[in-house]
DNA sequence: TCAATAAAAGACTTTTTTGTCCTTTATTAT
DNA sequence: ATAATAAAGGACAAAAAAGTCTTTTATTGA
C-alpha cells in the first residue's frame, strides 16, 4: 500500500505532533527509536519534508524537530502528497495512462472510492 | 497502491478472462500488446499465475492462457494475495508489526475499511 | 516423424527503493 | 570566542523490483 518511506514519515510525523504538541522539540535518534526506523533514513525523509514545509526544525543544542501552529493541522493526505506525489489520488487503480470517468477501467468506480477514503 | 507486477497481472488477467468467455486462447504478444505491458515480463507473470492455477496454458502452436470454468470466478483479491501475499489485508497501514484490534495504530479503523474496499 | 509454434525455465541487466556514512553548516551555552 | 550539539547535504552501498534474453520443453499439424 504505502512505501516504507512512506510509512516512517507518516509515523514521524504523528510522533513529532505529540511532542510538540506538548513543546518539545525531538531529535532524530529520539525519533528513531521511537517508531522504529533506520535513523540515517529517517533523518533523509524529515530533511525532505522539512524543506517541503510540513515540518520545522532548528539545529544545535536543544534543536530538533517540531510542529508549528499551522503545520498541525497537516493530514495523512498532505504527507502522502509531499512524499509519492499525488498520484495515488488521481492515478488510475491499473495504471492506464487513458482511464478517466468517460473512459473507466474495469475497477475505476471501486478504487474512486477507496481513494476517497485514503484521502 | 499496487505494484507493476500487480498491475499487469491484473489487467492479463482481464483480457485471458473476456477472451476465454468467448472460447479463445491468447498468446503472450497478443496478452502484451492488449494490455500495454513489457512482453517477457507479463510472460513471467503469468507463467507464476499458472503454476498456482489461477490462469491455465497449453504450449505448441493454438496454444495460448485461457481460464477453465473453476478459474474463471476468480476475484481481484485472489490476484492480489498469489502475487503480493495478502500482507494487503493483513498488515498494518504504516507498517507496525504490533498493532492489533487490541492495540491499533492511529489510521488502524480507517485503513480496515479501506482494505475492505479492495477486497 | 518432423518442423513449427508457443509456453516454461533460468540467467541475466537495469532501475528504483531502501539504507548508511561522512562532511558541512547552524545554533546554543559556557 | 569556542566547544559541543544537532540538522543539512552529498556521496555511497545494498536490496528489491522491473525488465530482457536465451535455451528447453511440450504440443500440433503436415
Amino acid at each position: 500500500m504505502f512505501s516504507k518511506t512512506l510509512e516512517y514519515a507518516i509515523r514521524a510525523m504523528i510522533f513529532i505532533a505529540q511532542k510538540s504538541k506538548a513543546g518539545i522539540r525531538v531529535g532524530i535518534k529520539e525519533i528513531a527509536k521511537a517508531i522504529d526506523a533506520p535513523e540515517y533514513f529517517i533523518a533523509k525523509i524529515l530533511q525532505d519534508l522539512s524543506r517541503k514545509g510540513l515540518v520545522q526544525s532548528l539545529k544545535g543544542p536543544t534543536g530538533g524537530f517540531y510542529l508549528e501552529e499551522e503545520s498541525s493541522h497537516c493530514s495523512l493526505a498532505d504527507i502522502v502528497k509531499a512524499i509519492d506525489g499525488n498520484k495515488l489520488f488521481t492515478g488510475c487503480g491499473l495504471g492506464l495512462k487513458n482511464c478517466s470517468e468517460i473512459k473507466p477501467c474495469p475497477i475505476h468506480y471501486e478504487f474512486k472510492k477507496v481513494r476517497e477514503d485514503i484521502y
